[in-house]
DNA sequence: ATCCTGTACC
DNA sequence: GGTACTGGAT
């Protein structure tokens, strides 16, 4: 039999999981606010935070023109940082993820024309500049690029550093960009497939392969090879 | 290697 | 009561 390939994998999942459909957040707005609240946090809590913000009109309540979701931009970006840290509290790390709104919100606000011209730039440019801001590294430029703008780019966590590598598809020391280039080396450049697989994954490592009591015995993956 | 932090689950 | 969470900076 020959070595499942990521499509097969993939395709296994979606097999399994049916389509995840994530859309992370009603506007591009609320889609790159819930990429820095959730680093490091579970999207339940986030999720509590983007509700204050809701009710504090910093995001739109529902989906939007440009131009009511321009006017929070500009919103968020005059919110003092103290204030701030208390709407998002829920999502933990507050103080520092405040800074880190600021730092990309008033980023876009002070450079760019409004958001919408913002995330048309070229990928590779505007990963760049996402990557230059002080808070975002390189799964939150990404989850922008890909859930935000819409661009192919395939979004690497920690959880598809510990599925792969525990079936050794992956090197355990593996970094992003290596992780980032197997995965867009054997995946056709398509978002709506690299949305899907990624909310797979997600899946994936929430159900089965945890970090300590993984369910091997049940896992879609069981039939792959794996260490241990 | 350590810090940042609330919340849910084991 | 401990662990883990769709990380990133120092």
């Amino acid at each position: 039999m020959p070595e499942a390939s990521l499509l097969t994998i993939y395709h296994r999942l979606l097999d399994f999981f049916g389509p995840q459909r994530w859309w992370p957040g009603q506007t591009p707005l609320e889609i790159m606010v819930g990429a820095v609240l959730t680093q490091n946090t579970a999207w339940g809590n986030v999720e509590k935070a983007i509700a204050n913000l809701k009710g504090a009109e910093l995001l739109p309540a529902t989906a939007v023109d440009a131009a009511a979701q321009q006017a929070c931009l500009i919103g968020l970006a005059q919110t003092p940082t103290p204030l701030l840290a208390a709407l998002i509290r829920p999502a933990g790390y507050y103080n520092l993820k405040a800074g880190r709104l600021h730092n990309l919100i008033r980023r876009i606000s002070d450079h760019h024309a409004d958001l919408e011209t913002f995330l048309a730039r070229p990928t590779a440019e505007l990963r760049r500049e996402l990557l230059a801001i002080k808070g975002i590294g390189p799964e939150t430029a990404d989850s922008i690029l890909l859930y935000a703008a819409g661009k192919p780019v395939f979004v690497v966590d920690a959880y598809t550093h510990r599925i792969f590598s525990r079936h050794q598809l992956l090197p355990e020391e593996a970094d992003y960009h290596q992780i980032q280039e197997i995965f867009s080396d054997a995946l056709p450049a398509e978002p709506q497939l690299y949305n899907e697989y990624h909310a797979l994954i997600v899946r994936t490592g929430k159900e089965f392969c945890r970090k300590s009591n993984p369910r091997c015995p049940t896992c879609p993956l069981r039939t792959l090879p794996h260490a241990s």
